[in-house]
DNA sequence: AGGATACGTTACTCGCGGTAACACCAGTCT
DNA sequence: AGACTGGTGTTACCGCGAGTAACGTATCCT
């Protein structure tokens, strides 16, 4: 009985057919951004759409096949700069940097995974379902920054409850100002870090009021 | 000569046509969620897609003037909490409330809100256009915020560049953090408010570090 | 009256996501 | 060998939504 062996091997051939696609997808996604079509997909693959349904389903498959490879990647990145052996305010700094540098060398990258990708379900009951507006990138980088805060800062009472919503706002405080920064450039990357690590060092608390109506 | 007159009428009546359809289009976009059709939202008005197009010139006509009002609403609530005539802190944690009071009181606006409205030119030259992946409305908060911080805290050298990036910093906290609230409600709004002018406090760089590895 | 300028319609094009139906070509089971 | 299975691949289609062309009609100015 030679089921299994050749099951195996088939396995193996589908999993290499669909990193093929996955790639290929891959520059298709980076060279035409989000609304790259299936059909242009499929092209650059060399085969037709069909094909494409079949190994991931529908287009959100496919797109969520593609991100969790960026994201994996750019997760494993920031663990590395998180746990580095230095004070907690260069980890920080590491962080950011790590994060500001990722989508600065790869604006495309980054512009994809923060597609909402529009899995917004059609939700048949009056009133259509509410949040979830972030990408999931986005939501995995806060749940995570917020375990690694509950698990090695002291906060107190209710250390986890704070420890998650500060990891998502720290995330989201990144992410908007990074998006900010790459439209514009204002300033170095070097100055941006330093700004933001300052915020959160509460230089906001410190700071004296200007003349003129209240201080915000 | 009844031109002036007669245009000045017909371009109020204009205006007034204008307004009804966007409140036909608030109420399906409001009930569809941001994926509502240019049929319907024609439907729900009465009249057929030709008008519209004629009004807004394409969707992302309709939705930018749908946002803007909106928009300009949460802005003006935001600018009285944060011209309120108290604390710092407290002012803070005002505007924090305010948003999120707002994002909770109406989640289907707040969804229409942050909808990217896939306005990606599809840029003709090789590489396509990177930033602006965030909704327009939290680059103007940011903006906004920016200027007021600008205005009134004293930042010392660089304090222009500080107070923007701080802006926009601040408001994707808010938003990130907000985002998840909403979908999993894991606290109440005042911790969750408290919580975060804590992190804006500086409480991150004061807290103690927990026995084992490096604290963040 | 004559004509411009709005408002409104029907009926279409076009592109995209997704699918049905069919063809082919391995290896496997009897 | 010959039937069966399960994978790869195709062409041709459906349905739907954005956007448009062409046409008809009321209103108001000259």
């Amino acid at each position: 009985m030679e089921t299994t062996r050749g099951a195996e091997r088939q396995r193996t051939a589908a999993e290499r057919r669909r990193r093929e696609l996955l790639e290929a997808a891959d520059r298709v996604v980076l060279r035409d951004g989000p609304q790259a079509s299936m059909n242009a997909i499929a092209a650059e693959a060399g085969i037709t759409k069909p094909i494409l349904y079949r190994h991931f389903g529908d287009k959100g498959g496919l797109y969520r096949a593609l991100a969790k490879r960026h994201t994996d990647a750019l997760l494993s990145a920031l663990r590395a700069a998180l746990d580095a052996p230095s004070e907690r305010r260069e980890r920080v700094e590491a962080t950011l940097d790590t994060y500001l540098a990722a989508i600065e060398a790869r604006p495309q990258v980054y512009r994809f995974l923060m597609h909402p990708s529009d899995d917004a379900a059609p939700s048949p009951e009056q009133g259509f379902d509410v949040g979830r507006h972030s990408a999931p990138l986005l939501r995995r980088l806060g749940e995570e920054l917020g375990k690694v805060i509950s698990e090695r800062v002291d906060l107190g009472p209710d250390s986890e409850q704070m420890a998650r919503i500060w990891g998502h706002g720290i995330v989201g405080m990144m992410h908007a100002a990074g998006d900010w920064w790459l439209g514009d450039r204002p300033c170095s990357r070097e100055q941006l870090v330093r700004s933001l690590a300052d915020l959160l060092w509460g230089r906001l608390a410190e700071a004296g009021d200007l003349p003129g109506g209240p201080g915000f």
